[in-house]
DNA sequence: ACCTCAGTTCGCCATTTATCGAATTATAGA
DNA sequence: TCTATAATTCGATAAATGGCGAACTGAGGT
């Protein structure tokens, strides 16, 4: 029961499927996800975090850069048919497919230059 | 996406997941969901609301009696999918299994002996 | 017509949750 | 070693949620 709410209350959040959306493609730096979602970076953490913690998408740390993608053969079954049942449910959602558009220029920028969001050229 | 919400909200609840579950054998009238959950009717009907809005429940009234069933064929895809979802994944929780065990005591009950609960013998 | 009662709606309170900014951690580079 | 910075954790706040009791609604029964 605590698997399966875990798993129901990180799929009852709009920003939170739309981040699983994101990740069909493949894996995502956290600015890349910042940057699509448009939220501070605190709260795209803590987004990332819950997602982890119901199993849906893993974490690869590479150097500074943390990566994130959805959980595949390894995860529970329960896991994966969740991932399945909401993709099938959202493909058609213009939210989604707004997404996927923005998702794809995203994805031709830099991702050093879209990581790099503080105070690029302080003092000069 | 906002059908997708609806349907994730309404499974984000144990209570809610445990009235799905008890639905499973049929129909139920609601103090016998009052009963199995042991909460107020208020907040019972209030579940029973979010769980029509999200289309994972259907309702049928008789007289004073309101009754409650799993949406069937008529529902949508997504419905049915999420329905089949949660089942599978519910079958083997402890929960539930407590749940089914107490479902039966309760069926023996008489359905209006049951349903009277309000002070049955005031002034006798 | 009136009373009774199953169920819902309303109003309120406690808890949880989404969000942000600030402080902290950890890693790359000078 | 020191600085810069990507990401997380912490602390605070506003909004949403789950819970109850009281009031309301509607369908019998007398």
């Amino acid at each position: 029961m605590r698997d399966f709410l875990n798993i129901t209350k990180a799929l009852a959040d709009e920003s939170r499927v739309r981040v699983l959306m994101f990740l069909r493609g493949g894996e995502l730096c956290v600015c890349q996800i910042i940057d699509m979602l448009g939220l501070a970076p605190s709260t795209v953490s803590k987004h990332m975090a819950i997602l982890v913690q119901a199993g849906l998408v893993e974490r690869r740390k590479d150097g500074k850069w943390h990566y994130y993608r959805l959980s595949g053969e390894e995860a529970s079954v329960l896991v994966q048919d969740a991932l399945k049942w909401a993709q099938t449910a959202l493909v058609k959602s213009p939210v989604i497919s707004e997404d996927a558009k923005r998702l794809k220029a995203v994805m031709k920028k830099d991702v050093k230059a879209l990581c790099t969001r503080y105070k690029p050229n302080l003092c000069g």
